[in-house]
This record gives C-alpha cells, sequence and structure tokens, in this order.
DNA sequence: TAACCGTGGAT
DNA sequence: TATCCAAGGTT
C-alpha cells in the first residue's frame, strides 16, 4: 500500500472553496487588492465583529484614503476616528506604523509575511492575512475561527495557546493551496464565522461535514477546547465633572493603563468602595473650591464592562461661579463646544450623551 | 508566558 | 445577570 503524503485530504480544500465562492458575503473590503485597504480592514477587525467594524472601515478610509494621509495625520486625528471600537493601541500602532512606510519604505508596505511582521500592530495572523490577500502568499493565518474549524475537522484537544497553535497551523498549512491561498485564509475564517460557530454549528450547512472529526464523534460541542477565563477585578472611578462659564475641565491619559491617549475628566481611582460623601472631601482635599459652593449632582453608580475589568463609575457635577486661582497642572479647561474635537472612551461618551443638558446642549 | 488592552452582540 | 467571544498584538 501506498504511504500517505500527508494527513489531509486535498479535496477538503476544493470544497471549502468552492463553497466560499457560492457563498461568501458581499464585505466592502474584498474585491480589493490594495495592501493599504487590507491593512485597514485586517487592523480593523482584530477582536472586532464586521457589524461593528464595516462603519469605522468606512469612515478610516474616508478620512484617511491613502497610507500618505494617514501618516500625516496627527495621532489624536486618527484616534478620534478610532473613538468608540475599543483597543486603542491598534489606532496608535497604525499611525506610527504609516509613518514607517512613508517615511523609510518609500511609500510601499512591506511585499511579504516577514516584511509586514516587522510594522507596529501586525503579529502573526495580520501579516499571513495580508501577505495571502494582496500578494498571494501561500502563508496560513490563525486566528479564532482558523481555530475552531481545524480543531473540529481534525478533533485536536488542545485550548489555544504555544502547542495548540503550533498544531493548528500545521494541519492549516497542509491544506493552504498554493494558488489561491487569500481565498482559501478567507474561506476557512467565513466558515467560521458563518457555519462552524461557536456553540451548536451548522453542521447541515458545512461542505466539509464528511471530513469532520469532531461530527463523526459528536464532539462539535465540546470543541475546541476552552482556556481557563480570566479573573474579573473591579475598578470604582469617580469622576469630577466641572464646569464654569462654558467651559469644562478635562484630563488625557497617559499612564500605561487603559485607555491610552483618550480623555476624560478628572478622576479618583479606587480599589475599593467608597462613600461618595468621602470622594467629595478627598476631591476638595486635593483642590480647594473645586467641588463648589452648591451640592454636586451625583450620578448613580454606572457599570463599565471590559474584558477583565468592570469598572463602577460615579459622576460628580458641579458648575463654579469662578474657576479657583490654579488648577492641577494635568488638567486643561476647554470650551464645551470643543468636546468633541476630542477622543474619550465609550463609558465618558455614553454619559454625555444621556445628559447632554449638563454639557451645555 | 501570562497578563494586559474595549466594546458590543449573542445566548 | 452572567458568560462567551469576535479576521489579535504587545510586553
Amino acid at each position: 500500500m501506498k504511504h500517505k503524503a500527508t494527513e489531509t485530504d486535498p479535496e477538503i480544500s476544493s470544497a471549502l472553496l468552492a463553497w466560499y465562492g457560492r457563498s461568501r458575503r458581499d464585505l466592502p473590503w474584498r474585491g480589493t487588492n490594495d495592501p493599504y485597504r487590507v491593512w485597514v480592514s485586517e487592523i480593523i477587525l482584530q477582536q472586532t465583529r464586521v457589524v461593528q467594524g464595516t462603519a469605522y472601515y468606512h469612515r478610516f478610509l474616508e478620512r484617511f484614503p491613502t497610507v500618505e494621509a494617514l501618516a500625516a495625520a496627527s495621532v489624536d486625528e486618527v484616534m478620534k476616528v478610532w473613538e468608540g471600537l475599543g483597543y486603542y493601541s491598534r489606532a496608535r500602532n497604525m499611525h506610527a506604523a504609516a509613518r514607517t512606510v512613508v517615511h523609510d519604505l518609500g511609500g510601499h508596505f512591506p511585499e511579504d509575511a516577514a516584511g509586514l511582521r516587522r510594522l507596529k500592530g501586525i503579529g502573526p495572523y495580520t501579516a499571513a492575512a495580508i501577505a495571502s490577500i494582496a500578494y498571494g502568499e501561500a502563508v496560513p493565518v490563525l486566528d479564532g475561527n482558523v481555530f475552531r474549524v481545524i480543531t473540529r475537522l481534525f478533533a485536536i484537544r488542545l485550548p489555544r495557546g504555544s502547542a495548540g497553535d503550533r498544531e493548528v497551523t500545521r494541519l492549516t498549512r497542509q491544506l493552504i493551496p498554493a494558488d489561491a491561498p487569500g481565498d482559501f485564509n478567507q474561506a476557512l475564517m467565513e466558515l467560521g464565522a458563518l457555519v462552524c460557530i461557536p456553540g451548536d454549528p451548522l453542521c447541515d450547512d458545512c461542505p466539509v461535514r464528511s471530513y469532520c472529526l469532531a461530527y463523526k464523534k459528536g464532539w462539535t460541542r465540546e470543541l475546541p477546547i476552552a482556556s481557563a477565563p480570566p479573573k474579573v477585578e473591579k475598578r470604582y472611578f469617580h469622576y469630577l465633572v466641572v464646569t464654569c462659564d462654558k467651559e469644562i475641565l478635562v484630563t488625557r491619559r497617559d499612564r500605561r493603563d487603559i485607555w491610552q491617549l483618550l480623555w476624560e475628566f478628572p478622576a479618583l481611582e479606587l480599589q475599593k468602595e467608597i462613600s461618595p460623601e468621602k470622594v467629595l472631601r478627598l476631591f476638595e482635599k486635593e483642590m480647594p473650591g473645586i467641588t463648589g459652593e452648591g451640592a454636586p449632582v451625583i450620578s448613580p453608580v454606572i457599570r463599565h464592562q471590559l474584558t477583565h475589568r468592570t469598572i463602577l463609575a460615579r459622576f460628580y457635577h458641579v458648575h463654579l461661579r469662578r474657576w479657583p486661582g490654579a488648577l492641577k497642572k494635568e488638567w486643561v479647561k476647554i470650551p464645551l463646544d470643543k468636546m468633541g474635537g476630542l477622543a474619550f472612551p465609550r463609558l465618558i461618551t455614553a454619559y454625555m450623551e444621556t445628559h447632554p443638558q449638563r454639557f451645555g446642549s
């Protein structure tokens, strides 16, 4: 008997590609091989659903149509376009990478995965995605979709992590066809997004069901093996919203922490719960006169969920007759009608949208 | 390597 | 309400 060259069947790839040809969604970034546009779409889609990212994709390209336009912009302009999308280091890194491409690489993106990998914000997934889609390089992508599809197809009982990623990549590399690597990678991800979904997959609609070991063994519900869930800590934020004569106090987050480079109100951040009265005394101690003459309007606790933190925030709104003589140097006075030019975390914009009258609207 | 980085939709 | 997790990367 002839020795088996690979443990994967080449018919899997052709069945998948045929399915992709008839079932693929018509998404805005499909039908272009322009590396800049592919790059923009791939960064936006990192840990982000298509429905959430699509509007940002259009807005981003409208504001920054070329890598030159992106490089010429300020990082604050880029942050503003990114406002509300989350994982803000993506925006910072794109801005830095655009400047590298324009200033050091003559405006041309690196033309293989290894070169792309050196740009800020481009890791193994994004390098492989751009290289295969824009340049036709036969490198396999590994994202959450691919991991789920491949662990099910071959019944791999390993969680995400170095060992599981290595094994899944090895199998994917055996499947990727040299003549259509971009479509193949996208087909794998599209199958994971539409058919081989988390929980109960839609195996009746699956083009590779007959090859699927998890289906055969009845393991689809259990695969992929879940990693241990992260511990979620609580943080208590107290925001002092000070207005006076159509101006407001804001400050920029530049610590190595969440929401880097975004703006917020002067804040007290605590690990424990504390009464609003005590918070006001702390604010007053830090900056006499800042909590005003009258009673501040204190919001109820607002809960904001991050991946590994729960933020419990309260807003203390005070209006002053006149500004205190000296303010902390991190605190910046800006006109209320200039707020729209700054990028805020969703917690803040949601509060402002809920109470427009407190912000002069 | 493990912890960190947001937001929102589905279940 | 709680949990999962999405076209991941950096430190």
